[in-house]
DNA sequence: CTGCCATTTTACCGGC
DNA sequence: GCCGGTAAAATGGCAG
């Protein structure tokens, strides 16, 4: 069906994927919330965690940045 | 191990638990990118596609408030 | 005055401004506590009246919502 | 009117009384959402500003809790 | 590059 | 007096 130039099966089925997808991602957020509540319950102070976390994601990021750096390098020399 | 009373091993599976499930998030974030853009390359309106979503969503969370609001009265009256 | 290029005057003026709003903002919270509380002296569940406050907004915010899919729409099919 | 023994009309009033109030302060939260883009049109860094606003707020609150204890202390000793 | 929108973090409030 | 959940603030990311 195509109504006002709209595709309509097409345009449901996009909306239909994205929201199965969201629910997914939905479901993950609930398992890291029940991670940290585990957490919680073990002693452990969550604005702590979630600091480290958040830290260590950091991290990660100036790696891989200094990693493309490196490898920019190498091209630019010749040596890939 | 136990250092300073914190209890190293634990710590260190929740952070990485924590970790793997939003590295899941961040994938499933993307794949939503993806259709976005997919959807645009088909021709259609990336805003209006959000507006539906986030309004089908709206109307989900209405429903549920709904329901919940009617437990609370049947709890009121005595009818749970 | 100006130090380090920073317009000092102007600053207070703003961080000023902005502190009165928020104590206007804070009367108001306490506003409607009171009401809360008064609410709950005369017998009534404030946990339902949240849920009935909470979904009346939904509701305005859901017709916003159509309203806002509906012009898009009208601009998509050249109607503005 | 009372049905199942709520007092309808006082319910209603509560409600109204609290849907006028956080409309007011949602004007407020916009009229200091104005402020901070303001600020930034004049060149200021808003997330410094924020964070000014929230020391002030804070130390506002230490000077109050001081004065308590002192309050109190002074009780304590017959003072007041 | 600027404004907007989603996500995330922080603060609060009622309940136990 | 904490805890759990709910609302607000703030930060970050993305499209235009």
């Amino acid at each position: 069906m195509d109504v006002g130039g709209i595709a309509g099966d097409r345009l449901r089925s996009v909306i239909e994927r994205i929201e199965r997808l969201e629910e997914e991602k939905k479901n993950l957020q609930n398992d890291i919330k029940d991670i940290y509540s585990e957490a919680k319950g073990a002693g452990f102070d969550i604005k702590v965690i979630r600091q480290i976390v958040r830290m260590r994601k950091l991290e990660e990021h100036k790696r891989k940045e200094a990693e493309e750096i490196l490898e920019l390098y190498k091209r630019a020399i010749g040596m890939d």
